[in-house]
DNA sequence: TTGAAAGCGTTACCAA
DNA sequence: TTGGTAACGCTTTCAA
């Protein structure tokens, strides 16, 4: 135990129960209903009734309880979020786009967080359902049988992120995480980089770095290079320190590896830290690159080349896909798909060849 | 806009309402009280009337409701917990650490974010208030007026963490961030830095940035130094960007300057990042060291000096704390204050100087 | 082991 | 502008 525990008495407290509306009518005179109306900023209050009933409420400390206010009105006010891991800057900022305009809309978010399981989010997904929802927001388009029963089912507007599910829920807001790792190798490539390895975690968890990896493999063998210099490194999320083992591991097997893509920016930060700790300049001796546009890939130095995104606009497009949606009545059966456009970061770590290259055709 | 939106339609859907209890209960040939007990594991039904119910209700597709469970039983089952920025992983720590106790106490996180500013905190607190949670966990020991009335009127346990407020609401698991950053500044000055800077954000808005300023000018006080170089660059969370901002400001307003301590790891990394665009040698020309112990002070290159505060470890003596306060019936008037002793790590940012110093007593 | 009835605290609906 | 009444869907309580 890090800290030292120390308790001390307090006593006297008491706990009584919580004022309801009904006391607040009393205080304030009137009926219970004009009390509701006068909390809810209802017009049809006279500023004297309201003021009156303001004061008294506040005199006896009254807080509205939102769970009775849910049951009978049937308006939750929230949107139910599921992200893999609470600890990831891209969702981080995905969930800061998805509240700044759930904000306008008086939509609340509940967060849960799968830690890269399907299993978890299947359990995640069957609590959030109880507390009726008035959206649900994925992250990924991978789900187990059930969760994906309880989704559909629930009548409740789902929207998948992050991926482009080929066969969607409903609602999608993502990206080819395949076809934005291709735009890495296509880079790489044209860099004069020829013998190229990935980097990443145990993809039967991290089903977008599967994808990412996927897309890698495809674009070497559609360059008839050769794919196989492939590392997995751990549970997902990887971060720093899976990076830097992984580095060790593709120079042991690989040694005449000239570029690594990394599954995130968080490893390709580690695998180049652990280039330089061993006196392998980037990219002059190896070339690196990594994925999300993560702080740290501008920051370091060399600052390394990734693929951004735009984690935040994917939260703002979710944003206003569950409010047209929810304001549409939700019978007019449209999906919408709104895919957002990767961009490659071009930067120092996979900065043009200056040397001599076997195969440099276009370097 | 980043993204192209496409819609498509997807009609025929239908909205029926959804079973309740009720139809369970008439679809097994049971009563309600029936299905609520088969439901909650409750052991009093038999076996063969539970299959019945469980039956009936995948059959329906039917999903509790909790809102209206919670209306009757008095129990939301959630523990409400604020942090300053969803997007930082010393508090994401913090909220792992938590939520794996009071996943056992069968609990869960209403988490919000109150973007470093009381006022916002405030206005969360009320929200989350009315939702009626089993306890509070509030970061920082800073709040408006209202929000500690609030917060103290609720009869709701209050736990303030990763600070030690002179004043409480209640319980406590946190530290002195001020005695904390005492600790780099015994360790500056025992390595023979003597013009030490302080890089950290807007004072008013991150109390616990304050505190640790506060906590730097003390101690170099004490030492008879001088404690004049402090720089607040922007907004909290400041980050890397601000943190290599900040460094051109001290070297412009004291050149001498030998060590520079940072609010967090980030701005320290920034700060780094920046000395090496610059060609200073870091820690021969300068000196640097941050706070949190962040993943990125380990893998940093040199690697960053560091303060750990146990940010996991917080949340899990949170979470003990919740679980054991709702179970002593709350009526025993026992403050709980966990006190986390943090930690220097010391790494190559701060190492031993080699080079002649002016006032190099110790080193 | 099962069931009937009475709430839980609010808002929808209709009436005044 | 205000109020009475009936839900909302579940669990508590007591009884069988």
């Amino acid at each position: 135990m890090v800290g030292r525990l120390n308790t001390s008495d307090n006593s006297g407290k008491k706990k009584p129960k919580a004022p309801t509306m009904v006391d607040v009518a009393r205080e304030a005179g009137v009926s219970t209903m004009t009390v509701s109306r006068a909390l809810r900023d209802d017009t049809s209050v006279s500023d004297a009734t309201r003021a009156k009933i303001l004061t008294a409420a506040e005199r006896l400390g009254y807080v509205l309880d939102s769970t009775a206010a849910v049951l009978s009105s049937r308006r939750t006010g929230f949107v139910a979020v599921t992200i893999p891991s609470i600890n990831n800057a891209n969702f981080a900022e995905t969930v800061r786009g998805l509240s700044e305009r759930l904000r306008d809309a008086r939509l609340e978010i509940l967060l849960g967080y799968t830690d890269y399981d399907v299993q978890e989010e299947e359990r995640l997904i069957e609590q959030f359902l109880r507390r009726r929802p008035e959206a649900i927001v994925v992250t990924g388009g991978v789900h187990t049988d059930r969760c994906r029963r309880l989704l559909v089912n629930s009548g409740v507007p789902v929207v998948e992120v992050w991926d482009l599910p080929a066969k969607p829920i409903e609602h999608v807001v993502g990206f080819s995480n395949a076809d934005a790792a291709k735009l890495m190798v296509d880079h790489f490539i044209e860099r004069g980089y020829r013998h190229i390895a990935f980097i990443g975690g145990d993809t039967r968890r991290d089903t977008r770095g599967y994808e990412r990896r996927r897309g890698f493999v495809e674009a070497l063998a559609a360059h008839g290079l050769d794919a196989r210099r492939l590392v997995a490194s751990g549970l997902p999320p990887i971060s720093m320190h899976e990076g830097a083992a992984a580095l060790g591991e593709v120079l042991t097997r690989w040694p005449d590896t000239e570029a690594i893509m990394c599954v995130s920016d968080l490893s390709a930060f580690g695998a180049l830290t652990e280039c330089q700790r061993r006196g392998l300049r980037v990219p002059d001796d190896i070339a690196i690159a990594g994925f999300g546009a993560y702080d740290i890939s501008e920051h370091a130095v060399p600052s390394i080349s990734t693929i951004d995104v735009s984690a935040r606009e994917i939260g703002r497009l979710t944003g206003d896909t569950v409010i047209r949606v929810l304001n549409s009545n939700s019978e007019s059966g449209v999906r919408i798909v709104a895919q957002i456009e990767p961009r490659l970061i071009s930067r120092e770590t996979t900065a043009p060849v200056r040397r001599h290259r076997r195969a440099g055709t276009t370097a």
